[in-house]
DNA sequence: TTCCCTAATGTAAGCCTTTACATTACGAAA
DNA sequence: TTTCGTAATGTAAAGGCTTACATTAGGGAA
């Protein structure tokens, strides 16, 4: 359309300050190569002719766009938006900036979407969960685009993420509430094909429940997209099973939220009726009445160190190692023993 | 660092093609131009390089990137996340990618961003609320960035803007209240400096006062940031002015969930003791105990909007024309006539 | 004073596309 | 058959920046 972008050039500025068009770029990307004096003049000029590099011009000659691209399910929760807050937090102060996109959950949009973004340039891409194609990780590696996981952590994969042990987190969960002597027990769960987050709080359920001697098959178990309103139907359901749940752990709070508002309307009373647990500890759980019981997943940190990774990987390629952060189960009011019945 | 991308080029393509690189340039970008057979060379030669254009050399020829920049004040709470969300799906559908930053409320910050987005090539920003410096207008007229923007709308500002009323929507919120008989107010706001949509709704209120012949000064007021935190105290603090309130409105959700929660803990029944009223509907709002009284904005249809207009403002260099949406009071549980005393 | 080394700066070669303009080929009209 | 018009393709010139390499200047050592 209209010939955007006022035209001073670099050579504009360079003409105004007498000098070359190499030092004006050595001010602007590598200060310490450059005399005091001449820093100033070059100040000067760019002030004056209020001159802002070509973006175009500037990723084709360094190769870099300083842009990494971060793609997650959805925006729409705050489970990834507080995460991604800090993750675009730190890249800023690095003088990165973030390209999102979101996925649904479904895989195929994830693969149009990385590829998206690769071709919009991104230097890096932060990914959540590690299960996807491995077309995919080829494709970003023939591409040189480097790329962290994130929001879980698998000691069996070379590739590096920072993030938590989801089955460890929710073993731990159900670890607590058996030994409060619940022995029927229900997940509400995300879908669990595509999403390893999802499947390794399920696998940890089961893990507390072998390891205490309790059939595993016996575990009540509905999946269900994340909404408050599939967490009420699948509460609902839950209940009407012929073992009867004392205890009904959600993949995350948003399902615990819908259970929690569904065992109300129920009249059921949590937790002497029956105990209810989230995961994630959005800012939600702790206005729950009585405040819900999940487990605490530091998201900011999470994504602050991502963040850093991944700039320290692009700007000095130093490489990644994977960092492995605690995610805590926190109790609060919607789990208790059984009452003896 | 690394020499990073893969490069197979242009050129690449069409001397397998056996066509020039201006041809493999229309394929790309114009096919109607091209003859099919031609097409069907390279589209082959493509496949077999798996070729994947450059996006710097695209930008700096084309003087184009398909990137539009949206400036928020942040991603944490689902208030903008939500419409965030929809804004970046119709940007994906018309194969535009979304830049993100987030400004913290703090005016110096959206400015940095400003240029920082503008600086990485976006075509068109989206930006909320009309009031920031002309000097930052001045500079996108001159670097030629189109902006729109949202979740306001001044009938007296000639910028384009998608948005809804926020003082018409609190006014209508106040005028209800009014008409069931509370005489004593208090609005529990953000912060207002640099915050126009928080000060429509301030306005609101007192309008509809002055309105209904009360004294608009006799309103009780408090200015904070969002934070369920902040609305609990917020809310203690406004129930101990001497004219004490039976209805408190708040300027979002977020803020009514605290209130609703300190209520609780001081044995206030809602609404029976006190009102209490939101903004914005989040999903929150309905999970409540009771329902939360809130005008419903309607989030995905702003951010779609937006995305549409914005695309046909780049794509097609059709003007922006200002819409207004709807947002209306959606009554449910936490507002009540006052008890006759 | 002369020589050398280093820090500062300059020169110019890319980087890869898009697109205005030039050229060619081909079918239809005369 | 010749001529013309149009559709398809080719040629080559930007576009603005970074950076390897070349050059210069200036201070310290001998």
């Amino acid at each position: 359309m209209t010939p955007k972008r006022s035209s001073t050039t670099l050579s504009d500025v360079a003409d105004l300050a007498g000098v070359s068009t190499a030092t004006v770029s050595r001010c602007l990307n590598s200060p310490d190569q450059v005399a005091q004096a001449t820093k100033d003049k070059v100040a000067a000029a760019v002030q004056a002719l209020s001159y802002s590099p070509n973006f175009g011009a500037r990723a084709m000659a360094a190769r870099r766009t300083n842009t990494i691209g971060a793609i997650i399910p959805t925006m729409e929760n705050a489970i990834f938006a507080r995460g991604l807050q800090a993750f675009q937090d730190e890249l800023r102060r690095h003088g990165f900036t973030m390209l999102v996109a979101s996925t649904s959950y479904d895989p195929d949009i994830e693969e149009e979407q990385i590829r998206a973004l690769v071709a919009r340039g991104a230097d890096a891409l932060l990914l959540i969960g590690h299960e996807r194609s491995q077309d995919i990780y080829k494709f970003l590696e023939a591409q040189g685009v480097p790329c962290l996981v994130t929001w879980a952590l698998d000691r069996s994969i070379i590739r590096p993420s920072v993030g938590f042990d989801n089955a460890a987190a929710m073993q731990q969960m159900a670890e607590m509430s058996i030994e409060m002597g619940h022995r029927n027990l229900a997940l509400i769960s995300a879908e669990t094909a595509n999403n390893d987050r999802a499947y390794g709080r399920y696998m940890g359920v089961r893990a507390a429940m072998a390891a205490a001697g309790l059939d595993p098959s016996s575990l009540v178990f509905i999946e269900t997209p994340y909404s408050i309103e599939n967490g009420e139907i699948a509460f609902e359901k839950v209940m009407q099973s012929e073992s009867r749940p004392t205890v009904v752990f959600c993949g995350n709070d948003v399902l615990a939220m819908g259970a929690l508002r569904r065992a109300h309307q129920m009249g059921l009373k949590v937790p002497q009726d029956v105990s209810i647990t989230g995961f994630d500890d959005l800012e939600l759980a702790q206005i729950a009445i009585p405040p819900l019981t999940t487990v605490h997943v530091p998201h900011r940190e999470m994504g602050r160190r991502a963040a850093l990774a991944l700039v320290n990987l692009v700007k000095e390629g130093k490489q990644i190692e994977t960092a492995e952060l605690a995610a805590q189960v926190v109790i609060r009011g919607t789990l208790a023993p059984v009452p003896n019945a």
